[in-house]
RNA sequence: CGGGGUGUAGCGCAGCUGGUAGCGCGCUUCGUUCGGGACGAAGAGGUCGUGAGUUCGAGUCUCGCCACCCCGACCA
């Protein structure tokens, strides 16, 4: 019933919450979970805000099979290299062997695009700008709840272009929607950079990211988004008629984030009495709880519906819980522990004084507001600056933790509890041989012109691993 | 795939040198309560993961198998 205190068990805290605010189950099949009503309710807000930002910047929704022909996977070498060790492969159908093995898709460029050839003639086709909502699977060794699934939910942006400054600039927008929804939405402060070649997509000629940085000072990748090149358009032999007539390979993209996101939500805000949730994000924004003392029991619970009434008139996403098996004090601990961002309680000397008092999740702060037509508005004020709040609280611990590291002993130090901003040689020997001995990985090298100011990125140097010289500084982290 | 751990009531666990299963929470009914996880009374609920073996007798001992969890390596 306790949580597991941060302190004590960050890794132990996190399942603590995910299991006893019921966001997820673990099921009968290893590595799947069951996402509960709780969890289901924050990728429903997700995902109705990330398809808003989708269709705005020009994208509709389709849907690919689950099902991919073991042949299609196998057109694009570094594809199929990087992901057929973690596919799970049908075999049978309808009692009998299958002529071919069909994969459960782990990601579905391979099915897209020998759809694509078909649907792509001329440039007058081009661009073709596709989102899909789906489920995908990956045979992961190591599974844990939301932020590795063998199973999860995720949307996946598919895109068609005709020339590589279109698709970069496409690849480069997407990534800017993650970026906005995870600082506007998730109150999550992420820092946008380019992969590694070896951190990179299987099948990418570029992979663009979003990193967060969790409680613990580790980093989870967030979102990602990746420059194809003609990779795909060359394995599925998708051409198109240019307006001067010449035939030429599509340019390609594709995008995604998944139910990790919740994982990232949840480790990012929480505290040790459970789940903080942004109210942007939260479908029970504020509940009410009545107090019923003595025989008062009418006058509090018809008082209670008046202001459920008001408030939900108002656009405030608020529950009233008049469940008279439990007392108030338990119902506190409860919808705590569920991350609903504002509580109101509601009594007999409360109406009496013609007043209501109003918990804030984030801070714990008690407020006592008068009851009138002004209420709504001050909720919102207060739903709003709690969203601030944890995005502000949230970027001052990224800040406190990220250092710039000058030797490697600091280095070693500083990958312990958080982000080290150091300088690289830019060869793959250098960070693999990083990892290896740290088990820190370079995150990305950042894109976003305000954090490398920040940190003065670009100054020349000398790599922190051979000493050889360095042009740029990137973020070296240990990740999930 | 390595290391560690756990399988006993819905959940969390106890059950010693073998003698036929118990505690807390939860659940049901009734009553009293209600401003930080209330209290009383009465109930319901278990092929002890699984298969062998040892024994008069196995939750307990022996061997096998299975499953899941945690920590690593690999990955969104």
């Amino acid at each position: 019933m306790k949580l597991t205190p941060r302190s004590s068990d960050y890794s132990q805290w996190y399942l603590d919450i995910v299991l006893q605010a019921k966001l997820a189950d673990y099921s009968d099949v290893r590595g799947c979970m069951v996402i509960r009503p709780n969890g289901y309710a924050i990728w429903e807000k997700m995902q109705a805000a990330l398809d808003a930002m989708f269709k705005e910047t020009g994208h509709v929704n389709a849907y690919f099979p689950l099902f991919i022909p073991e042949s299609f996977m196998q057109k694009e070498a570094d594809h199929i290299e990087g992901f057929a060790p973690e596919c799970a492969v049908v075999t049978h159908g309808g009692g009998e062997e299958l002529a071919e093995k069909l994969y459960v898709r782990p990601t579905s460029e391979t099915i897209i695009w020998s759809t694509y050839k078909k649907w792509i003639q001329s440039y007058r086709d081009l661009p073709l700008l596709i989102n899909q909502w789906a489920n995908a699977v990956r045979w992961e060794l190591r599974t844990r709840l939301f932020l590795r699934t063998a199973e999860f939910l995720w949307q996946e942006g598919h895109t068609a272009h005709a020339t590589e400054a279109e698709a970069k600039e496409e690849v480069l927008r997407m990534i800017e929607v993650y970026r906005r929804f995870a600082e506007d939405y998730m109150a999550l402060p992420v820092i946008v950079g380019r992969k590694t070649e070896s951190e990179k997509f299987a099948g990418a000629k570029e992979t663009y990211c979003i990193e967060a940085m969790m409680q613990d000072g580790k980093a989870l990748q967030s979102g990602t988004s990746h420059h194809l090149g003609q990779n795909f358009a060359k394995a599925f032999d998708c051409k198109f008629q240019s307006k001067d007539g010449q035939l030429e390979y599509v340019w390609a993209t594709s995008w995604g984030v998944s139910t990790r996101l919740i994982g990232a939500l949840i480790m990012a805000h929480s505290d040790d009495k459970g789940l903080v949730l942004p109210p942007k994000l939260a479908t029970r924004q504020l509940v009410i709880v009545p107090i019923i003392k003595g025989d008062s029991k009418t006058l509090v619970l018809e008082k209670a519906s008046e202001l459920h009434k008001q408030l939900k008139a108002n656009g405030v996403g608020v529950f009233l819980d008049d469940n008279d098996q439990q007392t108030p004090g338990w119902k506190f601990a409860e919808y705590e522990l569920q991350g609903v961002p504002l509580r109101l309680e509601i009594g007999a000397k409360d109406i009496e004084k013609h007043q209501c008092v109003v918990a804030r999740r984030d801070t714990g702060e008690k407020l006592s507001l008068p009851l009138d037509a002004a209420l709504p508005e001050t909720i919102k004020r207060l739903l709003n600056e709690i969203q601030n709040n944890l995005f502000a609280r949230a970027l001052a611990y990224r800040n406190e933790k990220t250092k710039e590291v000058k030797t490697y002993d600091e280095f070693k130090a500083q990958v312990e509890t958080g982000f080290a901003i150091a300088h690289w040689d830019g060869t793959a020997e250098t960070e693999a041989k990083i990892k290896e001995e740290t088990k820190a990985t370079i995150r990305c090298i950042p894109t976003d012109e305000s954090f490398i100011q920040q940190y003065d990125l670009r100054a020349e140097g000398k790599c922190i691993y051979s000493g050889k010289p360095s042009k740029m500084k990137v973020v070296f982290a240990k990740a999930y």
